[in-house]
DNA sequence: TAGCTTCCATAGATTTTGTCTATGGATATT
DNA sequence: AATATCCATAGACAAAATCTATGGAAGCTA
């Protein structure tokens, strides 16, 4: 049985007369005629009455017609409902960022998706770039929030802004009258790092290391909050990214930009390659963009 | 937008893959290719992200699912529910007799019925032949229950049963003591009638007159209870359907049938011609007959 | 009652649509 | 790098929906 065949009931039992149907549903007659026998045969019933003076529905006809127009009404419904939905902004969105971006980054660009579509479900992961990937290559996340480079075949990177590494010390630290940091200031001072299983400990230390600063590295720590506390203390300096400052009301750190040339990550946004950017994907990505040239200008 | 389209999409959607789906569905995989595109052309949406290896859902895709399943699932329903509800005799049934049938027949008739499909809407009505055929005619009711003859082009008539009349006279009449009565001896007595405006009233003058039985007409009633108390008075006999004696409980009357070519009527089914007999209507009437049967013989 | 009109069903022609086979290009898998 | 898998396209074929023309039955009108 066709949706037209019911349009088709529908239409003779509203008309009470097949040619009036045929008129209305801009057919010809022996068309609806046909159709309507076709689904007699099909359920085995007569669906009408032949009386000669148009036709009337039967008890079966009559049981019919309520699922029938059921069944037409959800199908017209689905059209417009699907794109309001979709426009609505109705779904869910999982997305996952790195332990070094995810505390800084996201509430401020989630903040703007929100915005924009109340009621979108959100599904948010922190781990580190290898599992990352790993989830939406398989897509189990539809967005990943991470750094540069990554290189997977199944993996689309945009890079959406460029974030300056800065110089995180004690106030109590001399550093902190020159205002402005070279990097020859660093090769003195004791260092406390990030571990390398981030991908932005790496990044450090790779820049560090093709700088020839080979600071005194005393501690490797695995979350930059329990950094910026040895920091405090007077443990020594790190590097962290710029946006880790506009988040430090504390008094006992300063942060100190490099002069030139200093070294800076690229926050991208991983997506599986060939997979459509949903509405939702889309909006966050916007967000994440507009928070961060905020944030940085 | 097609039924089979929906349910390639579904099938689409729960195989993750286009030429699996195709072999669960049983047919080729261009097949399924095409008609993905088709409705994704009509919606002007993306349905599904290529991936290389299978499809997966994008965000419209999404929505659309359960939509789809949904109409999928009605579309199932459809034949056996409505066989199911046919079959329980759920739906209504209309049914109107004239007076002096409705009280003697209906409840017998109709508890038959209530039997056999305890959830139908009944929808009684009591009226004289006339409005009755009207209404019979143009679709109101379903089924009269009248009294031959009846002669209307879009009317078809059923007869289910002959009801011998008999004469009701008061207990002291010296009539009782024949036992059976013969003509003759209506010719001396006072009579009581119904109206004429029931056709029984017109069967029974039609009667006697063919007969030459003038009869001392005193009076013209217009319901069989009326007359039954004049009859118990004394005030003179009648003739009445021989289905009022069953439902006479009271002393004073007694009910003389005749000894042979005597008066009766036809019992019969109204129907539209043309119009096709539900299973309650069918119900009805095989209940009508069954019952007239074990009452009359 | 005769004639006209309306209405539905049927038949055959035509077009549209659904489906198939064959094939090519793109993407994983070994 | 070779192979296998997967989807898209093209062309052929078959099924179906639809159309026009026509016939028969039933109401309406004079």
């Amino acid at each position: 049985m066709d949706i037209q065949q019911l349009r088709y009931f529908v239409g003779v039992a509203e008309a009470g007369s097949i040619s009036r149907a045929a008129v209305r549903l801009g057919v010809s007659q022996p068309t609806v005629s046909q159709q309507i026998q076709r689904i007699e045969e099909h359920l085995g019933v007569l669906l009408f009455d032949r009386l000669g003076r148009g036709v009337s529905l039967t008890e079966s006809g009559d049981a019919l017609l309520p699922r029938a127009r059921d069944i037409l009404e959800r199908m017209r419904g689905i059209e417009s409902e699907l794109l309001a939905e979709v426009g609505a902004g109705r779904g869910r969105l999982s997305i996952g960022a790195i332990p070094t971006m995810a505390p800084y980054m996201l509430p401020g660009a989630i903040a703007g998706l929100r915005r924009a579509y109340p009621e979108c479900e959100l599904d948010i992961r922190e781990d580190l770039t290898e599992r990352l990937i790993e989830r939406v290559a398989d897509g189990t996340l539809d967005i990943g929030v991470m750094s540069t480079p990554v290189d997977h075949p199944l993996i689309e990177m945009r890079v959406v802004a460029r974030e300056r590494l800065v110089v995180v010390a004690s106030s109590k630290s001399p550093l902190c009258d020159a205002g402005v940091i070279s990097l020859a200031d660093l090769r003195t001072e004791a260092a406390v790092t990030l571990h390398e299983m981030h991908c932005l400990g790496r990044q450090i230390s790779e820049f560090c290391s093709s700088r020839r600063v080979a600071g005194i590295v005393s501690c490797r720590m695995t979350q930059i909050g329990t950094l910026l506390e040895f920091v405090r203390m007077g443990l020594g300096v790190s590097i962290v990214p710029e946006l880790v400052s506009r988040r430090d009301g504390s008094k006992g750190r300063r942060y100190l930009p490099f002069n030139r040339g200093g070294p800076s990550r690229e926050i991208a946004v991983a997506t599986r390659k060939g997979r459509s950017i949903g509405r939702l994907a889309s909006a966050f990505i916007d967000g994440l963009r507009s928070h961060l040239k905020a944030e940085l200008g």
